[in-house]
DNA sequence: GTCTATAACGGGATAGAC
DNA sequence: GTCTATCCCGTTATAGAC
């Protein structure tokens, strides 16, 4: 059922995790997806439309995977899910490993890169909103200036933990323990007003 | 006094902060410089050669930057000191603008070359063990792998959050606020113990 | 929508003179 | 140590057939 796009867009994110933004090249990625690289231009348009939409693809893979609920299991609570909306990107998958090095790419591109800046813009605003609202549940009376540094923190920390750890200089336990107690600092402040 | 090599490097770190790593044009970079591509290869063998030593050539420049001292001033306290080696990585200045953007580069390109890897996690490690150092001078009774994980978390964030103020995603001194919280709160932890 | 073929260009790296 | 000249490869993007 996956689309010609789709299908082409997953190959985008194998082909990044493997070579990243700036090894990404498009015949490599015809290749990896089985198609011509005249049918990838004909759908993306040009090498940053490519980005683009695999910057879009790879958020709503995370949004799906971030996010899953066992059917027929407890409801988690708000603490709960707040820990899995983060610690679930940091987890040694091909999925997530794509999708962390696809995002450490774009948004190192991104610096250079107006059009991308947009879209990763909006993207991280997304991101740091949802872990906003997540804090809020753990902590009603929050004024939500705090809510918002506190989730601005976290997210950052994961985004530089998992390229630490892509690097190969940080264990992925080691990363998760380190989220988990910024976690833990960060609602005990929240509750501390 | 500046030796050919060091006036390269100094305009190595101009271009990659102005086009990134992957914008980084060995024929641009000899003409920021005023010397010719041969050369330049003479003295840094290859477009690797170029980005280590130029790593190393940002890590010497913020040591300097983030440690100096006005003589005649009264000497810092070890909290005082530990808010400037962090805080001033959050500065728009040119310099500074040219580090963290090498940095960042190099951190991400760091995923995809084995070389680079290890000089970036090797220069990692030397930045975490100062800021833990600093952490222990403020609370000396603090076990040491406390001090190391609050050290990882708050160079991590301070990463992070250069890279969103460089992509244009957040205004400096929002960063550098969350950055002095982040200090507190981490100091108050340690603290507790 | 999809492919093949190729135009067009950029940029890393080296040879050799000075 | 430094420069000029240039080789040569890889890559993006397009044209045109099917």
């Amino acid at each position: 059922m996956a689309s010609r796009s789709t299908q082409i867009l997953e190959a985008a994110a194998r082909v990044i995790a493997r070579r990243g933004v700036r090894g990404l090249r498009v015949e490599e990625l015809a290749e990896e997806a089985g198609v011509s690289t005249g049918l990838i231009y004909y759908h993306f348009k040009d090498r940053t439309g490519i980005l683009r939409h695999t910057l879009e693809f790879i958020n709503d893979r995370a949004e799906r995977y971030t996010t899953a609920q066992d059917p027929g299991a407890e409801p988690l609570s708000p603490r709960e899910e707040l820990d899995q909306v983060l610690l679930l990107e940091l987890q040694d998958t091909p999925e997530v490993r794509e999708n962390s090095t696809a995002w450490g790419e774009l948004r190192a591109s991104a610096v250079f890169d107006p059009v991308l800046r947009e879209d990763l813009a909006r993207a991280t605003l997304v991101w740091v909103q949802e872990v906003a609202a997540l804090l809020g549940q753990v902590h009603p009376l929050a004024p939500a200036a705090r809510l918002a540094s506190a989730a601005e923190r976290l997210t950052a920390l994961l985004e530089a933990l998992s390229m630490r750890w892509l690097s190969g200089g940080l264990a992925i336990d080691h990363a998760r323990t380190l989220v988990s107690e910024a976690v833990e600092v960060e609602l005990a402040l929240l509750g501390r007003l």
